[in-house]
DNA sequence: CTGTTGACTTAGG
DNA sequence: ACCTAAGCCAACA
């Protein structure tokens, strides 16, 4: 017997719900003090071309959770916050706290970005 | 269903 | 090096 409106019912967020998962596996598994770009982790958690949605994902997190969100910068090696904004100042310290250093608002990507 | 929004990215100027 | 425009995806009104 088919029954096409159970199985198309249950698919979609089962689907939603397995990539929020890899992606925070993914964020999950870098190395402290390294660092990866959004576009980087969208691509490792099989969403190519999807790095606004990882931002989506981190603005939507818990406030509790024990994921390494400040290892999420830009591809260009700059954090996603303007300086001089609490997030910024946040994920500044928790990087320089694992010895990532900024130099001018910018973190050297070609020595700390993570290579997989 | 269409339009907007955002912790992004890339290509040109 | 900085700014702009267009592309990109999922969630939301």
């Amino acid at each position: 017997m088919k029954d096409p409106q159970q199985q198309k019912q249950k698919q979609p967020q089962d689907q939603q719900l397995l990539l929020r998962q890899q992606l925070y596996q993914t964020i999950a598994a870098i190395p402290m003090g390294k660092v990866a770009s959004y576009g980087q982790l969208a691509a490792l958690a099989g969403q190519v071309g999807a790095a606004r949605w990882v931002g989506w994902c981190l603005r939507h997190l818990p406030k509790d959770s024990s994921l390494p969100w400040h290892r999420v910068i830009t591809a260009s090696g700059k954090l996603a916050f303007p300086p001089a904004t609490a997030g910024y100042v946040r994920q500044r310290q928790k990087l320089e706290q694992e010895g990532v250093r900024l130099h001018n608002h910018k973190v050297d990507m070609q020595q700390y970005q993570w290579r997989p």
